[in-house]
DNA sequence: CAATTCACTTGCATTTTACAAGTGAATCAC
DNA sequence: GTGATTCACTTGTAAAATGCAAGTGAATTG
């Protein structure tokens, strides 16, 4: 069991990522951080996607303690609470949008404006930084004012 | 319940990809498939992840639904069986590179040659290129002869 | 042709998830 | 000011997925 588990585990940059990520609440929550806007708790339950809040919670917290969301109070109502996306975060956008790019191909159902991926596949770095401006304009909502 | 699961569902990318591979064990398959050539069952039982084989036979089943992998026969020794990437599996690999990327720049564990991560850094379409062919190379000595 | 290799499958204990129902602090309505 | 409501979780429990060990049967080897 030691061996089994010394072997090949530290030092594979999948393995970390997939010990961050690699599970479908994570793409979705991850989804509705840098490409939808959502930061507050409620939001992320409202989404339709039917995620459990025990389930929620849990993916939360463990984005916080892997440095991918923080979590604060609203400042005038202090009952709400929102979490916003580390660096570490905002450095996911070409992995999702490489993603994204993929999922149009081979997904028939999957719904992309036309504009967006075109967009992309003519100019990846634009369109991360369009997608950074959008995250701090929605960073900005929630932090403001 | 009904319209909590049609919401937001069907049409979305992210869900569509997390569906397909947003799993810890996927992960490390598709690391195994892209960039280790590693093809036959054997490999991947062997590979010192600790993956079990009921595990390693669902993923391997699923990805074979997905249209991700191939399952084939050793031409010479029938009872041997090897996994081939599709298509659509190759086209993850810009996907895999980038986690690659990220992880190395967030993850002070991970070991990743400095002249593999400069040269995507530095022209990521080449080592795209390069690592299809490397997949060409490892598909080609498990099919031939 | 008996022993071994190979790719799984099966059984079962443990862990994770999903769903429903709390809980307690903060806020709102009056 | 206080009772009702909102909010972000937590808890309990059944169902599902995972992990581990031990098969199984076809193919191959000695």
């Amino acid at each position: 069991m030691s061996r089994k588990e010394t072997i090949n585990w530290n030092g594979c940059p999948i393995r970390y990522a997939a010990s961050v990520f690699a599970d479908r609440w994570n793409f979705v929550i991850l989804r509705d951080v840098l490409f939808k806007g959502r930061r507050y708790y409620g939001d992320f339950l409202d989404a339709g996607e039917g995620i459990s809040t025990n389930i929620l919670a849990d993916r939360l917290s463990k984005f916080e303690e892997t440095g991918i969301l923080t979590r604060h109070q609203d400042a005038k109502k202090r009952s709400r609470i929102y979490y916003l996306p580390t660096p570490k975060a905002l450095e996911l956008i070409p992995i999702f949008l490489s993603i994204i790019d993929w999922a149009e191909r081979h997904d028939e159902y999957t719904e992309v404006p036309e504009a967006f991926i075109q967009g992309y596949r003519l100019d990846a770095d634009k369109t991360i930084a369009d997608t950074e401006q959008l995250i701090a304009l929605a960073n900005a909502q929630v932090t403001n004012i």
